[in-house]
RNA sequence: GGUCCCAUCGUCUAGUGGUUAGGACGCUGGCCUCUCACGCCGGAAGCCGGGGUUCAACUCCCCGUGGGACUACCA
């Protein structure tokens, strides 16, 4: 088997793209077979070799490592004008002299009267020959049908009659699309066509190519398309479509992974799936036909979960990116790791996760004013001097250590936890909301505790 | 307009002639609790409509309706 995700490097990998290529991707990889990437760039004005990079990057991001390319297209010209030759030469093409607007013009014509706007076979007949300017066209059979046989979709038949004779080769001489697919597919050995169903109308004319080309046809499975929440075709005004833009939001590519996945494929009830699992179960009868709804709120929760579930020591590298762009000095690593352990449970994203920890950090602590001027009042300073004077003699300062040495402090003083640790939140964290108050003493340390807690102290009598 | 595709909770989906129509996200009631989360228990929420076929249709067929794709010298 032999496979290939196709993209035109006219912009980043976006969502819809990146789910063909992982389909793409995870059936060759279960059946053993080869997955090739190649560069569709025949468009000489909108391909760019950022795109090209932002592409290669993404895939990398995913993971969807490719076994042959990347093949570019408009490296295979010469390959592309032999076969638009034979077809000339076998009859299966002509060449056509029609200007562009006079096409456009019968184009909206047509559609005016309610007329197929398809190519009227003007210069079908005349054997002309090469001129400047003149493209070359594919003619195709007027009756009979043809019928694609979907993976996914099962068959589908087209009668000839409504089929076009396309433009094979611009009149710049550089083959068009539906051409240069069908040589390089062909030529490549390509045996599955895994590609979104926007393309299952050029399949027709494409399997004519094949047959006028003496080509074996490759099997097809038009995967349906992302929607976006109102149900048209996905775009910017959905939110962020470029996969990495996502990585940039902080999340893990394990998850994008799997929600990708599970847009449009299933099995069973199952939501949580390792790369291992996608491998040995996906299958294409399992894809579904009808297109999908892309759901950032799902993603959010999956996101969240491979935060929780991921390997420590690949948590902590996945985020210090993001303590690093805000300029924090993370060169203990063990205390960032503790951090992140601290803040796993109540992270949706990385950048949620980086922005929750920013006062393990800070030099000085920056109070957020409303939850000082709630807890930093001489009111509770009391609390504070406590802790910071029963620290020094605790036996276990540990979580189960701070936790009982702090429930003790309640009582002792006559006071709800709650009210001790809500102000010590404040004064080691600047804010009404962190990780458990226990845990933040640990992984701050005795020191830095005790610091943050004369330097709160000394804030309260300056302010009062 | 034409051609083609699609149709189960708001969303992603399981289902393959007989089910109390299942799961997940989100929403929501409660528990837990030092805040926020996590976690646990519970709830609301769906077979687009109409005809057939059949003892029996979410499931099969037809017609509507709705949505989508294509209709370029883009891919």
């Amino acid at each position: 088997m032999r496979t290939r995700f196709a993209p035109s490097p006219t912009g980043f990998l976006h969502i819809g793209g990146a789910r063909t290529a992982l389909f793409n991707w995870l059936y060759t990889r279960r059946y053993a077979g080869t997955f090739i990437l190649r560069i569709e760039d025949t468009d000489q004005v909108r391909s760019t070799e950022e795109s090209t990079r932002a592409i290669l990057d993404a895939m990398a991001w995913l993971g969807l490592n490719w076994d042959e390319g990347p093949y570019f297209q408009a490296e295979r010209v010469n390959i592309h004008r032999e076969m638009v030759q034979k077809l000339i030469d076998t009859g299966n093409a002509y060449y056509c002299t029609c200007a562009p607007e006079e096409l456009e013009a019968k184009r909206k014509k047509a559609l005016a009267e309610g007329r197929k706007p398809k190519y009227d076979g003007t210069c079908r007949d005349r054997g002309l020959p090469r001129s400047s300017g003149s493209v070359v066209r594919f003619r195709g059979p007027e009756v009979g049908v043809t019928v694609v046989h979907d993976l996914i979709k099962g068959n589908i038949s087209f009668n000839n009659e409504e089929l076009d004779d396309l433009i094979i080769e611009r009149a710049d001489g550089y083959p068009t699309y539906n051409f240069a697919v069908v040589v390089d597919d062909a030529q490549m050995g390509i045996t599955h066509v895994i590609r979104g169903d926007d393309h299952v109308n050029n399949t027709p004319k494409q399997i004519q190519i094949y047959e006028a080309l003496g080509y074996e046809v490759p099997l097809f499975g038009h995967v349906p398309m992302i929607l976006g929440s109102d149900r048209a075709r996905l775009s910017k005004r959905h939110g962020a479509t470029s996969v990495m833009a996502y990585q940039e939001m902080g999340y893990l590519p394990e998850a994008l992974v799997n929600y990708l996945v599970r847009l449009g494929w299933s099995h069973g009830d199952q939501e949580i799936f390792t790369m291992e699992e996608l491998v040995r179960e996906f299958s294409l009868e399992a894809v579904g036909k009808s297109a999908a709804v892309f759901n950032p709120e799902k993603l959010l929760w999956l996101n969240q979960h491979y935060i929780m579930a991921y390997p420590a020591e690949r948590l902590v590298e996945s985020v210090l990116p993001f303590w690093e762009k805000r300029g924090f000095d993370v060169s203990d690593r063990p205390f960032v790791a503790k951090a992140i352990a601290d803040l796993r449970t109540r992270s949706k994203t990385l950048v949620e996760m980086a922005e929750g920890g920013v006062f393990y950090f800070q030099e000085e602590v920056a109070y957020d004013p409303e939850a000082a001027a709630k807890f930093l009042t001489p009111e509770y300073a009391g609390h504070l001097v406590a802790v910071a004077e029963g620290i020094p003699g605790l036996a276990e300062y540990t979580k189960d250590g701070l936790e009982s040495f702090l429930r003790a402090l309640a009582e002792e003083r006559g006071t709800k936890l709650k009210w001790i640790a809500q102000t010590l939140r404040v004064a080691l964290t600047g804010k009404t909301v962190s990780p458990g108050i226990d845990e933040v003493m640990v992984t701050l340390g005795k020191e830095r505790v005790i610091g943050r807690i004369q330097k709160a102290v000394a804030w309260i009598g300056a302010a009062s």
